[in-house]
DNA sequence: AGACTTATCTACCACTCGATACAAAAGTTG
DNA sequence: CAACTTTTGTATCGAGTGGTAGATAAGTCT
């Protein structure tokens, strides 16, 4: 074992309430009185643990990464491009609306906009949407490789329109809507998904 | 002309200043300096005319939309429901990358998420995006009493659809995504939309 | 003119922000 | 045991927060 004093807090504890924590107020509204009370812990511990109030937020990032690749995983793994879409909106329905978090996406809550001192978290949070979007365009494009999409239809732009409907579910999930509306979204959304075997040409 | 020392500022100026820096840092994030700079008055002046920071929001948002109804006007004027659907993703592309403005939309960038004293920031900006969503679901109402939209269409459900793709595209907007990028947006989404005269069972 | 009303400016309030100095505590190593 | 290393709690730092007191300026009213 190391020297030293042990530390006396469980890490992915106390990461798990300062996600919840960025995840209810934004980075911005989220004060260190608010994390340290939430993680039972004193700032010199957060400080010793994490290097700052943004080296937080990336720990619970990170963290949130993880537990969303597992959902990621399963979407991924869908047999038809069809059905990687339709796996991903009701994944994000019901994650977004999962009662054991806040409402909405982390990557969403945690801030679009943000005061001074802190302009770059915009970008961070901004890169790790973008990160879920390459992995549907990635998957995409594999599909019409295995001539699984329509010849017509751009793997890229299907890619940005599911993250840009999960964002937008995001927001409304924050603003309070239940798991059935977010379903009805994902229902519609997924109207605009190319059927495998049938034209994309956008006449439609 | 009403007694007193008379105002040295324009109301509306000022607003859009003000306007401005809630866009682009968020209710948090735009402190009181950067509010008085950007408006070019002081605190007392600022307070005597809209009582709080709150206050300056909702005069802001006040502001922010009578600006959209003009688009609102346009856009429900469409000729038919899938017009009206037209009309609002492309002007809600242009909308949210036109370059006299921050990117995205102030609706979203206000506040998902805010600290201690200000959590029915969040709430005010919900309201008034489920406003917009509200007129587009008339509309569809509208349109489906005149038999402009297929019979198994639900009009809650697409101006539902419509509205969280615009929030989505804000979210994408503020992330750094050009106009090019929004368009293609808009166009996937129109494919959600029901033709028509075409059926709409879900089907496919 | 002089009373009255409203706006503006300087200076400042109490408070909270993120972050830290310092010493005591709790372990390991020799 | 003593020397060393790391964590913890108390108490606090300087900077910035939203908001305001009080004096002065700039108008209208009689």
């Amino acid at each position: 074992m190391v020297m030293g004093r042990p530390r006396a807090f469980c890490t992915e504890k106390a990461l798990d309430e300062a996600m919840e924590v960025f995840w209810r107020h934004g980075y911005d509204g989220a004060t260190l009185a608010m994390l340290t009370k939430a993680m039972g812990i004193k700032p010199p511990s957060l400080y010793a643990a994490f290097g700052s109030k943004e080296g937080l937020l990336k720990a619970a990032l990170d963290r949130y990464a993880e537990r969303r690749s597992e959902h990621m995983r399963y979407v991924l793994a869908g047999a038809t491009a069809r059905d990687v879409a339709e796996r991903f909106l009701s994944s994000i329905a019901e994650s977004h609306t999962d009662p054991a978090n806040p409402p909405g996406c982390l990557l969403v809550q945690g801030g679009l906009a943000c005061g001074a001192g802190s302009e770059n978290i915009p970008f961070e949070l901004a890169a790790r949407r973008a990160q879920g979007e390459a992995e549907l365009r990635e998957r995409f494009v594999q599909a019409r490789e295995e001539g699984d999409l329509p010849e017509g239809s751009d793997p890229a732009a299907l890619a940005r329109f599911l993250s840009t409907v999960a964002s937008g579910m995001g927001v409304l999930a924050s603003s309070g809507a239940d798991r059935e509306a977010l379903r009805e979204v994902a229902l519609v959304s997924l109207g605009a998904f190319p059927v495998c075997g049938a034209a994309a040409d956008g006449s439609g």
